[in-house]
DNA sequence: TATGGTATCTGCGAAATTGCAGGATCTTTC
DNA sequence: GAAAGATCCTGCAATTTCGCAGATACCATA
């Protein structure tokens, strides 16, 4: 029940009661383990998926299957919507951790949008915050070098992670995941991550990544101007 | 008058009657000269702008004045609004050829939106849509070489510009815009568009750059599957 | 038409990145 | 707990990209 939901973040609390109990009695949220395709590339577009919980990430191939990871994602962002208009996703999504992700059908959200204006503009206003912070990342992948890269690969993923209660945030992805989010190859990461270790910028715990201070990090990238979001 | 707008795909089409005439009288369309600043990183976000014609591109610099061309705006592009929620730019935009481009204030396009679902639906397709492409282009830039780089850049060009009707379409950017825009230097581009004169997969007059055959070029880049849009 | 300034082109050495290879470490499975 | 498989680390050579510099071509102004 959306009423009843822990996740304040999410877009569909913008709706009217009654739509919600609607919307609710109409979506289902299947659990989903690690490393699972909640779509994938090339199938058919059914409706939108609303993150409960948990981290996901949108991929984009080429013919090789080589792939990139285009955005990150966590609780209360929407997903699947960006192929809106098209028949078809032209990107895929795959959960980074353990998840509960809602999915809605696309008449129920058509008409949820046509019914609930502020619904609708919070998802302009999502998808707008997304667009900016996608050309930031534009920005950021054309101008670093590797070793900036990684840091910045790194900051977003500590952002767009679940537990940043603490002051040890820690990143369990492995190297080719992180080379696949910033467009390099997991050597770099690598080589990457030791000299950060040397310089005290970060710890390793096996092969888990602990970044016990994020605000040293962010100031190694502080000729981007990059202060409000990665 | 919008009601008497030669853009067809002017966003506000999808308002009502009432409320484009309401829109109209509060607009302004001011007429820019080309490599004129329609708004600059960090100034106050007053409301925002609709593209009635002509060619933008919208930038970010680092903190050395280094500038990055993150999108290219053409006829039916809506600018600025991705700060929507923020008080300032966090990038700027600038004419790349001479333009009319309609500027709405804040207040009149939020009662727009909340009194117009089918106005603030379009909008957050527009803004859908452009996140999808500024995916596919961080993915491009990600994998490709600076050959293939320059070839997308070209058609990215290409795809926003404004006279695309003849089977010759030509492209006034100075190599180093061109640089910008795929996050290389003007060495590289000129590089690049030498071999492509000698194979014969353009044509250039003076410093004017001339495609005589998108599709040819297009091909080139099939590996990366990316059909639909550029 | 002449002249100064700017953009473009291209060669070349320096620097950065890539990709392979081999060894070390960790995880999984039995 | 041992073996097999996967991931990670690091050195090195090959390749790509960068960035300077000089020559050429183009544009604006007088």
């Amino acid at each position: 029940m959306c009423l009843e939901c822990c996740n304040q973040s999410c877009l569909i609390n913008n709706c009217t009661l009654d739509w919600i109990e609607k919307i609710s009695s109409k979506k289902n949220t299947p659990h989903y383990p690690k490393n699972q395709f909640i779509f994938f590339e090339g199938s058919l577009v059914m409706g939108a998926y609303f993150i409960k919980r948990g981290q996901v990430k949108i991929i984009s191939s080429n013919i090789n299957g080589k792939e990139q990871t285009v955005r990150l994602a966590k609780e209360g962002h929407m997903l699947g919507h960006t192929a809106f208009g098209l028949e078809k996703y032209s990107i895929g999504a795959v959960t980074l951790s353990e998840s509960e992700i809602c999915f809605v059908d696309n008449r129920t959200l058509q008409e949820a949008f046509l019914e609930n204006p502020k619904f609708t503009i919070e998802v302009m206003r999502f998808y707008s915050r997304e667009l900016r912070k996608s050309e930031i990342r534009t920005k950021c992948l054309a101008m670093m070098n590797n070793e900036e890269k990684v840091i910045l690969g790194l900051l977003y993923i500590a952002e767009t992670s679940n537990d940043q209660n603490s002051n040890q945030t820690k990143i369990y992805l492995s190297r080719q995941e992180i080379a696949q989010i910033i467009g390099t190859n997991s050597e770099q990461v690598s080589r990457v991550i030791s000299n950060l270790r040397k310089d005290k910028l970060l710890d390793t715990e096996d092969r888990t990544i602990v970044l016990h201070d994020l605000e040293a990090l962010k100031a190694t990238l502080s000729h981007y101007c990059i202060a409000i979001e990665y």
